[in-house]
DNA sequence: CATCAAAAACTCC
DNA sequence: GGAGTTTTTGATG
């Protein structure tokens, strides 16, 4: 660990999270395998002080506690600090996902009426796309206008998983 | 400028 | 009516 984020590995019935925290809080989250494309470069890259260590072993906790929590079908108790750097306008669509309580689901135009931009629902599915921290930020909760599924960064059928475990009933797809 | 995990309007059967 | 296609729309790289 030097210049760059903690990377601290996850393991869990889906496979192997990554889990990365600046020294302010979480910053991103990996899928097992999923595209690489992450870039790490848009948050401060401090060096995180050694000092801050167990700092962040106690959110890996933390983390790791709410994702399986997550992925075993039930809601999280409590979740990390986040530091998931956006622009303003995904740091709005992040929040307002959050917002959605564990077993629900929202659509894209909700969201977009949510931060006062009806009209930007494309944009929030891109910044759904954009969100650094799957599944903790509930991005999966997040449907189409009528109940149906639409993408997922980490794959459709995980998508359906995820909802199903939380109880969700989805439209005939 | 092209793209994107949308949505509504607009076609054509 | 319903299924497919096109058009609009806002933020992003």
């Amino acid at each position: 660990m030097k210049n760059n984020f903690f990377e601290l590995p996850i393991p869990t019935r889906e496979g192997e999270f990554i889990a990365r925290y600046s020294k302010k809080g979480l910053a991103e989250m990996d899928f097992p395998a999923t595209r690489p494309t992450r870039r790490v470069d848009r948050t401060s890259l401090r060096e995180v002080s050694a000092a801050s260590a167990d700092l962040v072993s106690r959110w890996h906790r933390t983390t790791e506690a709410a994702l399986k929590n997550i992925l075993a079908g039930r809601a999280a108790k409590t979740l990390p600090p986040l530091d998931t750097a956006g622009t303003e306008f995904q740091q709005a669509v992040w929040r307002e996902l959050r917002k959605i309580s564990f077993g629900k689901t929202k659509s894209y135009g909700e969201i977009a009426q949510a931060i006062g931009k009806p009209k930007a629902v494309r944009a929030v599915g891109a910044a759904n796309g954009a969100n650094p921290v799957p599944i903790v930020v509930p991005c999966h909760r997040v449907i189409g206008s009528s109940g149906k599924l639409t993408g997922y960064g980490g794959g459709l059928p995980l998508k359906k998983r995820l909802l199903q475990m939380e109880g969700v009933l989805l439209a005939v797809i």
